[in-house]
DNA sequence: GGTAACTGGGTTTTT
DNA sequence: CCCAGTTACC
């Protein structure tokens, strides 16, 4: 439960730690409502439509309806609350108890995440939806790592175009199942590089929806999917849909076709149903969201109550000038309103280089700091994860603490990925995704030989005394002994007690991680901290799938509670971000083809979820704003070349953008000292662990 | 025939 | 930095 919201020194930019967005005293639900946000908690049991703009207390707003439902009396295992995040989700649900009565157990209370509720639901009704019981999840690495696979089976002898990566392939397949478009014509419209490729993909993409049912796996599109058909069929759906008196959906401009059905499904006449979002922060187009499903929901619902929130409790006025002129046109009209007065206008810095860039955010961060400003207080945005790389490096050089949200993550470490399929291993034995893994974790054993070798485990008899014979005869000479113990320490494994289980597992997997990495040790203090999590718990299953679902979202998150007086600069992004905020925001890279990426510059479409993007990360910022513009960049035709080119502005910094901004040419560069001793930021440690 | 070690070309965003 | 294609070795 709640790794994040248990962690005080977690919350980078939950209101807790700075009484931002109104904490709760233990007043009534209804203390300090504005009117508009008092509409909406009190609104009747109709479908209810909230356009909460940024920073106008949409939480806290669904949080006091919740309050005031529970004080109706209706059953808080009535209430089912869904969110994009775990954070959301925890916050939320959190938030609403702290409001109830006391007399109301608040905490059972039914919430989280569309894909975490979706899977609890399926796990509960796995044999009714004809699923074996131990269904594995795959996440998205695991997806790409059965697409490979296929691929290498169908192995298409044009060769003469490269075939889309596998990471692509399952883009590509779940933009099909989440939009309800065909491989045709997704291909044509957002992958239009594939398009030679479009009779392979289509097969592939039905090879892997075979395999995955074959195998008993489920990625997180079929969570979606499952929950979907669980509540379009006759029985099992009106069982699911009953369970419910009120359906809250936060962030519902992030929705795709297939989360409308099931919204749709669960309250199919719109009672009970309340909806919050922005159109103008929907930035998940590529996950085949889309904004006019908030837009089209209080037109399809007779009798929706729409309620707009503008009043912005988070931002200075300064800072809104700036977020309501990028703001783009064709949104819901929102024009935020400070309700906080004072501030400064948002800077923006021209720096000469990308290093110079990362100078200035360093000093200006120090300089924030100097003025009483935790460094916990300050977040840096960046549009993709790799962009705050030179950042992190003169962080590193001062000794600025971080860490970083978004990228890479924790569970993607391919240490904890063995372990993870290992333990998937004891209720999934066909998951062969998860052989493959730890297969090839032997010496001598590549891609090829575990293909024939899963095989061999296809046929095996569970019954023999040592039934993966077979396999281990397909093995080189030299690694059959460790692969036998690798299968006996598995087999011990499930024999054992549910407890003891993680930590049988563990067993099985050190010899393999010790001969495998370099860096062993650090790898095997992870894995003995995520065995004592997971032996924390009385499911192990349902464990797994939250730590696949939700995984820790920072490098160092896992990395034990923190201490409170631990502080560090966050960097994110954008979207990590969304939803959060903090007293000071740093935004560098606004140079057109960074932010805006130069991915998205080919379609309005794209250039207007990039502007969409930028208005997120303009109101993150409660006092200050500081925006950054590296005047040279380097070439990027080649690596080596270190000639640089005058970075064209970015295009969302119109004449108008720059009128609401204060300019500050480049500060001069000062020599990096460090300034804070101790422990040097978490993502060093990790930098070598991914593969 | 297959694995491991090397090299060169291309990099968004996440449940 | 990740992945694909190449080469050297078993």
């Amino acid at each position: 439960m709640g790794g994040i919201l248990s962690d005080p020194g977690l919350g980078p930019g939950t209101p807790a730690g700075y009484g931002g967005e109104r904490m709760f005293d233990g007043g009534g639900w209804d203390e300090g409502l504005d009117d508009a946000q008092l509409e909406a908690v009190l609104a009747d049991d109709g479908p209810l439509v909230v356009v909460a703009g940024a920073g106008t207390g949409k939480t806290r707003t669904l949080t006091a309806r919740v309050a005031r439902l529970l004080e109706r009396g209706t059953p808080p295992e009535r209430i089912l609350l869904l969110t994009f995040t775990r954070r959301a989700a925890d916050d939320m649900l959190t938030q609403a108890a702290a409001l109830a009565a006391r007399r109301v157990d608040a905490r059972r209370l039914r919430g989280g995440t569309f894909h975490a509720v979706a899977h609890q639901l399926i796990a509960g009704a796995a044999e009714a939806l004809g699923l074996p019981t131990g269904f594995s999840v795959l996440d998205p690495g695991d997806a790409a790592d059965l697409m490979d696979l296929l691929r290498d089976e169908q192995r298409l002898a044009d060769a003469e175009v490269r075939t889309p990566r596998p990471a692509t392939l399952v883009d590509i397949y779940s933009r099909c199942v989440n939009t309800r478009r065909s491989v045709a014509e997704v291909l044509a419209v957002d992958f239009p590089w594939c398009q030679p490729h479009t009779d392979p993909v289509a097969q592939l993409c039905r090879a892997y929806v075979a395999r995955k049912r074959q195998h008993g796996q489920l990625d997180f599109d079929d969570l979606l999917l499952y929950w979907r058909a669980a509540l379009a069929d006759e029985h099992i759906g009106s069982h699911m849909a009953s369970m419910f008196d009120h359906v809250l959906v936060d962030e519902y401009q992030d929705v795709n076709a297939l989360q409308v059905d099931i919204v749709r499904s669960l309250c199919p006449d719109g009672r009970g149903l309340t909806v919050v979002g922005d159109d103008a922060q929907a930035v998940y187009g590529f996950r085949g969201s889309d904004p006019r499903h908030l837009t089209d929901l209080a037109a399809s619902l007779p009798g929706a109550t729409v309620v707009t929130l503008e009043g912005s409790f988070r931002s200075l006025q300064p800072i809104l000038d700036l977020a309501n002129e990028v703001r783009p046109g064709g949104c819901a009209p929102v024009v935020l309103q400070g309700r906080r007065s004072g501030g400064r206008r948002p800077v923006l810095v021209r720096c000469h280089d990308a290093p110079g860039e990362a100078r200035a955010v360093a000093q200006r961060i120090l300089a924030a700091h100097v003025q009483g400003r935790p460094l916990r207080h300050q977040a840096v945005l960046v549009r993709a994860a790799h962009h705050s790389d030179l950042i992190e490096l003169e962080l590193s050089a001062r000794r600025i603490p971080y860490r970083k949200y978004g990228g890479l993550r924790f569970v993607e470490a391919a240490h904890v990925k063995d372990y993870v399929a290992a333990v998937r291993l004891l209720d999934n034995p066909a998951d062969d995704i998860a052989w493959f893994r730890i297969l090839r974790l032997h010496e001598g054993i590549g891609p090829a030989r575990a293909k024939a070798m899963l095989g061999a485990l296809h046929l095996m008899d569970a019954a023999a005394a040592q039934p993966w014979a077979g396999a281990v005869a397909l093995a080189p000479a030299k690694t059959r002994v460790a692969l036998t113990a690798t299968f006996e320490a598995l087999a011990a494994a499930r024999r054992d007690r549910p407890g003891a289980r993680p930590a049988a597992v563990l067993r099985a997997v050190r010899p393999l991680v010790q001969t495998r990495y370099t860096d062993a040790s650090s790898r095997l203090v992870d894995l003995e901290r995520l065995a004592a999590a997971a032996e924390a718990t009385d499911d192990l299953a349902a464990w797994l799938a939250e730590v696949t679902l939700d995984p820790p979202a920072s490098t160092g998150e896992l990395a034990g509670p923190p201490h409170l007086d631990e502080d560090y600069v966050v960097i994110s992004t954008v979207h990590s971000a969304k939803g959060l905020e903090w007293p000071v925001v740093h935004l560098p890279h606004l140079v057109d083809g960074t932010f805006p990426s130069d991915m998205a510059l080919g379609s309005a479409a794209g250039l207007d979820e990039e502007r969409r993007l930028f208005y997120v990360a303009t109101t993150r910022a409660r006092d200050q704003l500081s925006l950054y513009v590296p005047l040279r960049m380097p070439h990027h035709r080649r690596a080596r070349d270190d000639r640089h080119s005058l970075a064209p502005a970015s295009r969302f910094l119109t004449a108008d953008v720059l009128g609401v901004l204060d300019i500050e040419e480049l500060t001069p560069a000062r020599p990096a000292a460090p300034v804070f001793s101790g422990r040097a930021a978490v993502r060093v440690d990790l930098d070598r662990l991914w593969h």
